[in-house]
DNA sequence: CAGCCTAACGGCACTCAGTGCCACTAGCAA
DNA sequence: TTGCTAGTGGCACTGAGTGCCGTTAGGCTG
């Protein structure tokens, strides 16, 4: 037998191999119906193989969770400080967008698949839940040394709603065949999430009422309001 | 043997004998080396009869799903109409804090396995996910009828939103024993989503140029400033 | 009260996911 | 060539979940 992973590049490649094998068989015969053994056998491994390169069958499906996550890591390490966190939470989570774009096949069986078995749905809601986690963690960070009281809770409300606004956009654009433009998507769906968590909440309460004479150089009323508004 | 199951009111009891012995024996000895022959044991019951009551071993964690599920769905058909949907949505969110405040001890113990078994975690973030899937139904119904253009993304998000402050809420109240204030952190954590979420999105946009002589009566100020400002 | 009849129950056997163990061997190093 | 390492595959085992069926409790009818 020759031995794919006795190489990181032969690991990769038998991963994915392992992968498409499994999804095929799901979307031919159905999910449940499929064994372990017939997913093994078509990638030409054994059964146990099976299990030293993915914990569970339904791990299968969703193969590169880990480096995606990893990359979203990467780029909050990145990211400049002075950005909007909210702004670059969205920034991260788009690169789960990119990764489903990149092979859109799979996605689309994917799609039907988790659209079809219960608990395939459910096992993706729970990866999505860990990249939520992860921006959660993210933007604690960030909005605590904003000196945000409530960080802990707006962290986990802005996850969800980015992790929210990123599955509709997904699942949008999936049921479109990927024909959508999931570009303009995205950015639709961002702004609004970026908009109700701006730091507006306590200041948008804030009143202000300017008093000028008419004769006063409209460069000069701009520059006051805009000193105004951006002062905090 | 006794016939537990005769009546429904027999049933009830024996689905909560049978979920009170699991959730001992998950506590004394770990989930997985917990077997559902032990379960059903402990209840004086035979294996078979477990999966005539629950699906699955871990369903026994979550049994009354199902009733509070239904009775958000009562909460939605009941809603006053003119009121705010969020603020709805939140209401009826509010009702599983209820339940868990209900049966403080039994919360208190899923949580710890929540918290440190990977499978019965994911299972609680799919559970979630139902209570999610209610909101954003109803909420995508009444962002509808309102002539939201973007209804769906923003039912969606804003029912992830309702869901993560929610849970926010419950685990804080969790790690806290019970001890805080759940009511008080809950009414906080729903303001923050109800605020982010008013309808203020578009209108918040919108830039507003008042130009009046300097010899306007302040009230005809106020009259026209309210008229503009209330006016969609 | 007696007998019937429905349905809950328990047991049995089976499939399959997941795991520990171990013998085997391909490929690399000395 | 020889030895070592690590990926591999087979075997056996546990436990979840399911179909099937004989048994019987308990309500209903006469």
């Amino acid at each position: 037998m020759t031995r794919a992973g006795a190489t990181p590049d032969g690991r990769r490649r038998l991963r994915r191999a392992l992968a498409a094998a499994a999804v095929d068989l799901f979307v031919a015969k159905g999910y449940e119906a499929t064994t372990v053994d017939e997913i093994a056998a078509a990638a030409g491994v054994g059964r146990r193989t099976f299990f030293r390169y993915f914990d569970a069958k339904d791990d299968v499906l969703f193969a590169n969770h880990d480096e995606i996550v990893a990359e979203m890591e990467e780029t909050f390490a990145a990211a400049d400080p002075d950005r909007d966190p909210v702004e670059v939470a969205c920034a991260a989570v788009g690169l789960v967008l990119d990764s489903y774009a990149a092979e859109l096949d799979v996605s689309l069986k994917r799609f039907t698949l988790t659209r079809t078995v219960p608990s395939l749905r459910d096992k993706e809601v729970a990866t999505v839940d860990r990249y939520q986690r992860v921006l959660a963690r993210y933007l604690r960070a960030r909005f605590t040394e904003q000196g945000d009281e409530t960080a802990s809770l707006r962290a986990a409300v802005a996850a969800a709603a980015i992790a929210a606004a990123n599955n509709h956009v997904l699942r949008r654009w999936l049921r479109s065949g990927g024909q959508d433009d999931i570009a303009a998507s995205a950015a639709e769906a961002f702004a609004l999430v970026i908009d109700a968590f701006k730091v507006q909440d306590a200041a948008a309460e804030t009143t202000m009422v300017a008093v000028m004479t008419t004769s006063t150089p409209l460069h000069t009323v701009i520059a006051k309001v805009n000193a105004a508004l951006t002062e905090p």
